[in-house]
DNA sequence: GATGAATGAGTGTTCATTCAT
DNA sequence: AATGAATGAACACTCATTCAT
């Protein structure tokens, strides 16, 4: 009794791919529910039994979307992380990665912001609560160095701030649109320049 | 106008919200989509069908929550907008209110957050891309006035950092639990501490 | 967090057996899976989802089926099994009551026929495995105390005629018509006399 | 009648052969309806599509079976009955014959067993309805010969007689395995001694 | 001979909604 | 006010079948 079930996996990789991109675009853009295989089926021009040659269910679209763009996005947190910069160029450089990744992959960081949090209770989407308590850890130790050298504040909850921080920058995935007027780098300039030194003008010492 | 079918607002208002507050709460929990109408009920202590007593639809359940957040925070926008306060002073007391709105109102600013960009593309819902409009304007002004009072930065930009402050403030919605070790005074003052003055510390000027 | 799902074997339980019979109907006409719930439907004169009201799953309305008429046959069985008649009499008795279950329970007789051995692998029907091993012992165990009691012929492998007698009683369920011109009792009398003096004509000796 | 699309009968029989044996012993396993063209195709090794170069649906692979396995049925039974046996001697030549059958083509008989009653309803699958018409009628002849000669026991329902010699040869395909203990010959065998005799002790006149 | 990709009809199931009681 | 039972449209998914390569 051989065989498993689909090719999966098998095929042109590059057609997986794009129908990926069209189903990320429409989770995106209508939430996972909300939007039917037959939706996503017309945005490729096929029909919606067709997209089962594919891929196994709509779930697992959503699973490779997701976990995709988890990996690439750990691949340059983790480059960021392991360089061991001082605590202020690290909140500066996951920032920038973080606004470079909401560039190349906005459709499905909408997504994961949309649908994570009530997806992650799932045995299947555990990778998310993963990914999560890693990205906790990553950014609550670099805020604890700070504060413990003095470049970042001491009088504020180190929690609040950390969440301040992350949804900050995530959030900005439901109104980016690449291609605008600013680039990845310049929003993430500007962020990290409110974020650092806020929006008030500072009152100069005499 | 006289309505079609069900007797709608009838009876006890406080029997609609509490089953409105349930709506609210698993629509929250859930998403809108992935909650069903027996989800409610279930909750309610209810079968499905006994809602459509109080409601002609899933839908005008969303309507109403909605509806009735919106109205209460305009509330205290308005009163906020109308005693002129300065550009900082109205930042600092729109921001305010919003904690308390949160405080008040986690479930429908949850499900706002989640549901409304999409919602408000259909007519039904034309109140919250309305609401979203006077909002934006609201925020738009009252920064562009303390950048010409020269108490906001001019270097930045201004539709960037009014998005910045807008999420940044409802998206704690997602995490805030009333009853915290936080007031929403003290969370309101900790966000605009960061938002005015930054996470970083002030290099003092010899 | 209250409720588990349907009212399910709430409310009134003859309109559950009035479907249940309906389906057994079908499903021993055609087939368990050439069987579609439309069908179904169709003969009780309602719509495929009005069944999902009164039963989980097409699989729960076999499940039930099945079950109901072991529990009912296991009934018959273990009142023959308990009065410890002789190898001979409990025979009779067992092929008796066989054909009377057959009379009673056709349609669930037919299903058992036809699906059980691909069912039976499956978790959800292991109560058929378990129905089928209790089975063999009661049979064969008469068997043998029949053969050590001279009443049956030693000369015959055990299990052949286990498999000879099991068969050729529940096979009848494929042709047995009930209200036909035989009772269940005439059926098992002539049965009976086959399998225990067989068709040939005696030769008397002389 | 030109062939209108497939090749058909195409090159090797062998080849044929081989696919049908795979389908036929899927079949039997699963039933019919219950295996998918692409679990066949598992089977055999190749792409489910790869199928329709050698058959035109799966329908006609389940035709093909089952019209060779009675074809050669009959070719057996035919030899029997154009002997001009006495009747005791045709039932057995007959029941041994089936037994051998059963040997050869258990799949086949399995399948004819599982699907038969449903299939005969078809116009495509006439000729298993024809087959069983013959069937019955040689049967019953022999039967009835074997009263008037006075080798048969007369006071049985000669239908009800036909029916048990019937079910109980064909049934014994869904326990028999090839390569067994017992031979096919030797299982009919035992069978006959059962049928003919039955299975009680007999009771030596003084 | 066989593959890879697609089709289209159908399948079990869900769910918002209705309505007589 | 609420229930029990049903509706009907939609949904995710399956599968026999086709066909260009």
């Amino acid at each position: 009794m051989p065989t498993k079930k689909k090719p999966q996996v098998t095929a042109s990789p590059e057609r997986r791919r794009e129908l990926l991109d069209t189903a990320a675009e429409v989770f995106a853009a209508q939430g996972y529910n909300a939007t039917t295989v037959r939706k996503i089926a017309d945005h490729a021009g096929m029909l919606a039994g067709s997209l089962y040659y594919h891929f196994d269910s709509k779930e697992s679209m959503l699973e490779e979307i997701l976990r995709t763009f988890l990996d690439e996005l750990w691949h340059g947190y983790d480059s960021v992380l392991d360089s061991r910069l001082g605590p202020r160029e690290t909140l500066e450089a996951l920032v920038t990665e973080s606004f470079r990744e909401i560039d190349r992959h906005r459709a499905a960081v909408a997504i994961y912001q949309k649908e994570s949090k009530h997806l992650a209770v799932q045995e299947r989407f555990e990778f998310l609560a993963a990914s999560q308590r890693k990205f906790e850890k990553a950014w609550l130790s670099t805020l604890e160095r700070g504060v413990a050298a003095e470049v970042f504040r001491a009088d504020l909850d180190i929690r609040l701030t950390y969440r301040f921080v992350r949804d900050t920058v995530w959030v900005a995935a439901s109104w980016y649109r690449p291609g605008g007027q600013h680039s990845p780098e310049e929003i993430a300039r500007q962020y990290l320049s409110m974020v650092l030194d806020g929006i008030a003008v500072r009152v100069t010492q005499p």
